[in-house]
DNA sequence: GCAAAAGTGTTGTGTCTACACCCATGT
DNA sequence: ACATGGGTGTAGACACAACACTTTTGC
């Protein structure tokens, strides 16, 4: 037990990427960036790049200057890190959203992708799109995320169709405006949006209460007796 | 937007931890370990080591070897990876779950501590040690998470005591049967525990159905219509 | 019989889905 | 008037907490 396996001191070259995800022509999709060099030149990766003298948020809000405008990402929480099998290659995966509606310049070499239909990715950047998107879509559920996607105010048919985009089925108008009011996530503005040329009742403007994370769904099922949910 | 900030390229110590929790003596206690050398000579922290030439997993399991022994780890999850402002240390955390009544024989400059009542630690390995804490808590609510704390077998009121200490509140030993069972996560196996001697009815046994990670409750409340939550 | 411990029955509350219905507008 | 899109009312299913009650044992 106190016997220690050798293991040789190795260099390790640490980087951070981003999933940055848009809903942006009714689908959810990631922003990729093409190799140039070796390994993986000419594939599909995850923009991002090595880590230097600073911390690892820093360093992808650093390396994705070069591809988004920084205000113009809404969100950003770190997904997951891995080493390749040799312990070389030490990669940490942020998740990032942008929201619908804007159109970022981005440099030549990067392009928007579907998130469901991946093209072959260097690494395992295709894993950390996925599992930035499951993350997404399951936070969805029980926080107010949605701030991140949406613009600043809408009405609740763009929102139900940006929900159905980002979870990838259909989300009913009225149970989503029912259950994001009684959470207090979303709040009217008080204005109305006039109807088309086909008519309808204009539809009211709303907005998020909050435009950072907030869980809103406890799922605490054990929780402490006697007390709210508060 | 195309210019890039000057980052000297900095060389980096990878590094793997682990918060390992058991519910010992009534508490929820984390394992610790007393620094020898500086930085932090005396100070307690979290076990772990440099990265070699591995996977992370592998790294922080090889680690982990020389203070548990492996076997009686239950539950390995990754945490979160951070890095100190010069980039110059870079810490992946890991939560790792001991079940209760196992006594594994540990070095003499290692210990438990109840995990409510930190030391103070090196680095910072008390935010660590708390996210672990905080995980493990939200996870008993909607995952089978208990099976990584709990004995093979066990009764009901065993079981109540185990997720009260584990949470830190009491637990309904009524309610925590009715929802341990309707998921499925609890099976019995048949035998019952004869009573003590001051009587009372026998307790039945039960086991946890599986012994890795399901989630149990899917707190999904915007999902696909007309489907069962299956 | 009585105390102790385990387990079940039952009621009330709140959340969510589904669907019917009403409202406000353009043509 | 009527089609169209937006919003509300309401009933049923379900999960959960709380607590009363029954069951099974030791003394």
């Amino acid at each position: 037990m106190d016997r220690k396996p050798r293991v040789e001191p190795t260099t390790h070259e640490q980087e951070t990427v981003a999933v940055v995800l848009q809903v942006r022509d009714a689908a959810l999709q990631v922003l990729l960036w093409r190799r140039a060099k070796a390994p993986f030149a000419g594939r599909w990766a995850l923009p991002g790049g090595a880590l230097g003298a600073e911390t690892l948020e820093r360093s992808i809000r650093r390396h994705l200057a070069a591809k988004v405008d920084v205000r113009e990402l809404t969100h950003l929480e770190q997904l997951e890190t891995r080493a390749d099998p040799r312990g070389a290659r030490v990669t940490t995966a942020y998740l990032g959203l942008v929201r619908t509606g804007l159109d970022p310049e981005v440099p030549d070499d990067t392009a928007w992708h579907p998130v469901d239909r991946l093209p072959a990715t260097a690494f395992d950047h295709g894993a950390f799109a996925r599992s930035g998107r499951d993350r997404l879509r399951a936070k969805l559920s029980y926080t107010n995320l949605g701030f991140a996607l949406a613009p600043e105010t809408f009405t609740i048919s763009e929102l139900r169709e940006l929900y159905a985009t980002a979870l990838g089925h259909e989300v009913s108008a009225t149970n989503l405006q029912r259950v994001l009011l009684r959470r207090g996530v979303l709040v009217s503005t008080g204005d109305r949006r006039p109807s088309g040329r086909t008519g309808g009742r204009p539809a009211e403007v709303f907005r998020f209460r909050a435009s950072g994370l907030e869980i809103t769904d406890q799922f605490a099922v054990l929780r402490p007796p006697g007390r709210e949910t508060d």
